[in-house]
DNA sequence: GTTATCTATAACCATCAAGTTACATAAAGG
DNA sequence: CCTTTATGTAACTTGATGGTTATAGATAAC
């Protein structure tokens, strides 16, 4: 994974208003709507944060009538979890299993 | 993990001289000069990172002579990947053996 | 105690990030 | 078409971030 993409996914995750999405949309794809009636911001914060969250990866989009639904894509979340995982020298407890994990990734 | 220390360990994940660090100290500790001999910047900047990633918990600091050691911590590494793998479901091939990991963590 | 070395801090600058309000655009329905 | 609903975009404000240079502070050596 490139820096550039590292700094994009690290980047979005940063932000607590951009996890609470992802979370959400964990359970369900949503539209801009849904997802501004969770927060006590405006629509177009909203708007702005799905846009970051897309220009990662983390997100994909497509019409469906006049909304538009997020949908969680994992890929990225996935590769920030192996370049974490970079560090397994670390996880003394668990660093077999966690090379089991990794070997197993895509 | 609160969302305020995510906040920090996931922004101090997002610049990438910050994750070069990271990954010069997964090696071996280092000091201040040793790190700012690796980029192309001014030893304030590094001093500044080294603060940042000191505040996300993922490095401490110990002073040996007129130097100061930075050391890894694996810590913060673990609970952001912890964060992650809440988005398991989404990582269909290794569901099993993530939970098991994440049994394992601490 | 002076000097040399290593690191931190202060002050500053430029850019970016996160929010706002106001308005524009897209699609569906009567 | 005109309206409604849903979303995107523009312009702006505020504060944080990442860098700089210059200087101060801490420790060791002599």
């Amino acid at each position: 994974m490139s820096d550039e993409q590292l700094d994009l996914v690290f980047g979005a995750l940063a932000d607590r208003t951009r996890r609470a999405i992802l979370a959400r949309l964990a359970r369900e794809d949503a539209n801009v709507g849904d997802l501004t009636a969770l927060f006590t911001m405006s629509q177009p914060a909203i708007s702005k944060h799905l846009k970051v969250l897309e220009q990662a990866g983390l997100i994909s989009r497509n019409r469906q009538g006049t909304m538009r639904l997020s949908h969680l894509e994992a890929g990225p979340l996935k590769q920030a979890t192996g370049w974490l995982a970079d560090y397994r020298e670390y996880w003394t407890e668990s660093y077999a299993r966690l090379d089991e994990l990794l070997d197993s990734l895509d």
